[in-house]
DNA sequence: AAATTTATGTCAATGTATTGATTGTTTTTC
DNA sequence: GAAAAACAATCAATACATTGACATAAATTT
């Protein structure tokens, strides 16, 4: 068998996952935007995205596969959020970027991330925060290291 | 905007997440049982639901909508490892309880979910999992009082 | 007894998730 | 220059995830 204490905390996990999944999409249902797609917009926000990511960069940090991540860039380039650019130094990169509506509807949802980062969080302290967000490191680095499928 | 820890602490849950979606079939894909199918018979697996489960229950339990339980419950019905029972005191509920079959797998796959465990917490003392475990709980209670179609 | 509520199931539309296989392009290596 | 490796797109099959709508049956309320 296992341990009950283990079992409990993937548990949780997976519960809470789950509620991730649905609450994350109703806080900007305002917008059609589901968790998936913030998680992506959120990827290329960030200050070292600037210049685009690489489908591979994204992959990884999302852990998530190629071929789940190019549907979700279909349904964000169909709706002008996003282009695949072309890097002329290596032609097989397509580096992915925000276009300008993506750069304003992030503008646009970025409060409501923040609200809903506040109300999930109300009663944690930043000592808090930082210990369970050390804790989730530790454990996705543990499961990235066991994925048999990881490039 | 949104304050950044706050930020890196969903994003790790996100990722951490995803791991555990793939690695988690990973680990019992020699039986065929994915990640989200375990969940189903683990809450069917536990003393409190020796007479089987709702559907309702479940949903609550697993923080899941009716529609994708249902799903679930027919790939494994169909596989024997679980059954619908009517209830004689209320014919309105299904008890969901396992098979013979579904007891038998549970039992086989248990060991491997003990090593998945083992390995992915291995560098987490006792203390360290009663933490995690607290924090995913009071985050998950947060998530599920925000949501607006819960029951 | 009639109306309402509750529990479940199913269908539909949409979006996410996996692996595997195939195709094509480009860059690197030889 | 040709072969090999790397990167990306796409198709297929399967499973999971949501909401909404509609149907059925049974229990509860009025």
């Amino acid at each position: 068998m296992f341990d009950d204490l283990s079992n409990r905390l993937f548990f949780r996990l997976y519960q809470t996952a789950n509620s991730l999944q649905k609450v994350g999409a109703q806080a900007l249902e305002s917008e059609q935007i589901t968790t998936q797609q913030w998680s992506v917009l959120g990827a290329l926000s960030r200050d070292t995205a600037k210049d685009g990511m690489s489908v591979s960069d994204l992959c990884d940090y999302l852990r998530l596969s190629r071929q789940n991540i190019s549907g979700v860039l279909n349904r964000l380039e169909e709706r002008d959020l996003i282009v695949r650019n072309t890097n002329p130094k290596d032609q097989r990169l397509r580096y992915i970027c925000r276009t300008e509506k993506g750069i304003k509807l992030w503008s646009k949802i970025a409060p409501l991330i923040g609200d809903f980062y506040d109300e999930a969080l109300k009663n944690f302290s930043t000592d808090d925060r930082i210990a369970f967000t050390h804790f989730l490191n530790k454990l996705g680095e543990n499961m990235h290291t066991m994925d048999k499928n990881k490039k």
